[in-house]
DNA sequence: ATATGTTATACTCGTTTTGAGCATAAAGGA
DNA sequence: TCCTTTATGCTCAAAACGAGTATAACATAT
């Protein structure tokens, strides 16, 4: 495919495969950890591995007993050089997201809550504290810090992504909100090769090398996903209400919604249908259990376009 | 990062970047290509690389001589496995797409119209007759042949992705018919390692490997991203007129939109602002020329929520 | 100079889709 | 029976959409 079979040196090349492995408890979206929470599943593409995917469920399922159900690709990165007893080496990284139903069953797995990485992130009751408390002040000082070209575009930037001056916030910029702070050296990553001794980092726990910024781009593609295509059910248990929808919903994307209108939304759409049973369960009158409209699945596939159509 | 250092032989991996570059010209969308547009430009990630991007802008600059501007990355995918002088080994291959303005000034280069390589895609004037006289048949053939289980399957995956049994054409669909007419044997690519001899394929170039998935895989990702993202304004000229606009939109849609609408869309988004002078060139009454709101590319990358959010 | 063809723009109108609430129903517990 | 709580139904105005109709402003052919 190109001339390059005689040079052998530069296929000294690593493929890591790395997942994501999404869920829900208790109205908490969790993800599959290792090793205390501080690393997602991963592991080497191996010639054996019939295909990335194949890799990827393979070692999941060895390192956490969690069998994957639906996946997709997330993104493809090269680690900053490493050094192996003099020798040069590059890790290819490829991440995926899976999303799965927890039922409980199996508590050997280590589920996280997402915002445990990510405090600044919940806006569910209201704005975390830290934001004002803390990276407000943090990221203008970084601005201010910055030449007197960076200086304004640093700015801009904060207040794009974290809502200051009046602005919006916008749930789905997890990652450039991640990338800011590791830029400012506010999130423990960022301090490692600095010889320690640094100011303290936000709270927010930290993991093994670019992990915490893989949960970032999978928290925003999620985030972004659930607007246009039925993947939340990927989440659900079979059966359920619209209120415990909305609640996965909410806990996805950090914020609240308003509940006659999501149920609106839901029911306009035709993504569920009544199972005819109800729970009471849920305290107060009883709710109508809903199952997804498994028509959907395939069919939903094919998204609406927004482009102001010509008529044949 | 994980204990596999041990196993050397599994690292035999060799990466590969590929990049689709697409630009505009009459109103036509391109791929940049090389070998008589049979390949897209690909080269291996090597040592000397700093990164994914720069390899891949490297490659593409040294093949065809064009500079990247914006791009994003499509897909990772590996390589059936590939024998080498008795030794197994695999490719991986990191796509990318790329977005440029094609000012016709160098002509070494070698842009190959899109619907070249898929004829069927294009619904500008009128559904392509290939569709109806060929394809259709074709794939109504195909699902017969499935066992009884298939066959069902088979037809119902037909109909959605082209839009037969009074569905609605999606025009997003690129990869999903790519990938059909790949499983019935009706592309090219599919006849391959099958001794030759077989029926003939359907109209439509023929690419290398997987080039033209890649292909159908980009622009799939920008029919769908044009419609929340403004990234047509990467294919454009500084200056532009609002029908010159709407050209390339649908173009890349391969649909004809409503002019009105269209214009009343873009300007209520406030993703364009006059220059102030008009342009007789394009016959009739001279055009107002626009550019591009240079504030929207930075702010837009924040897009707008889809959820029945509550307020405070 | 006038009629024609072509593209550019302004507006209109009826239909949907949103955003925000108000109101009512159906449980359980005090 | 009266709260409290969650579930659902409905209303209303604002914004966005889909489809046209009506003009405006040029170039060219009579």
């Amino acid at each position: 495919m190109n001339a390059s079979d005689d040079i052998d040196m530069r296929h000294e090349v690593e493929v890591e495969l790395i997942a994501l492995v999404a869920a829900m408890a208790e109205s908490q979206p969790v993800a599959l950890t290792v090793r205390q929470g501080t690393a997602l599943p991963s592991g080497p593409f191996e010639l054996g591995h019939r295909s990335l995917q194949e890799g990827l469920r393979g070692w999941v399922r060895q390192q956490t007993g969690h069998p994957l159900g639906y996946i997709e690709q997330l993104y493809t990165f090269a680690d900053r050089d490493r050094i192996a007893n003099g020798q040069t080496r590059r890790t290819i990284s490829i991440s995926y997201l899976g999303l799965t139903h927890d039922d409980g069953a199996e508590r050997k797995q280590d589920w996280r809550g997402w915002y445990s990485y990510f405090p600044w992130e919940d806006h569910r009751s209201e704005p975390p504290p830290v934001i004002g408390h803390t990276i407000l002040p943090q990221l203008q000082a970084w601005a201010e810090n910055g030449g007197a070209v960076a200086r304004e575009t640093r700015w801009h930037r904060t207040a794009l992504a974290f809502g200051f001056d009046g602005r919006p916030w916008n749930e789905e910029l997890v990652l450039q909100r991640y990338e800011l702070l590791y830029e400012a050296g506010l999130v423990a990553e960022a301090l490692r090769g600095h010889g320690g001794g640094h100011e303290a980092p936000l709270p927010g726990w930290e993991m093994l090398a670019d992990h915490r910024r893989i949960l970032a781009t999978g928290i925003a593609r999620l985030r972004t996903k659930i607007k246009y295509r039925p993947v939340v059910f990927e989440l659900m248990p079979p059966e359920f209400t619209l209120l415990q929808l909305q609640r996965t919903v909410e806990a996805l994307a950090g914020r609240l919604v308003h509940k006659q209108n999501f149920r609106r939304l839901i029911e306009q759409q035709e993504l569920v249908e009544e199972t005819g049973q109800t729970t009471a369960e849920t305290g107060g009158r009883p709710a109508k259990l809903f199952r997804f409209r498994p028509a959907v699945l395939v069919e939903r596939t094919a998204a609406g376009t927004k482009l102001p159509i010509a008529r044949a």
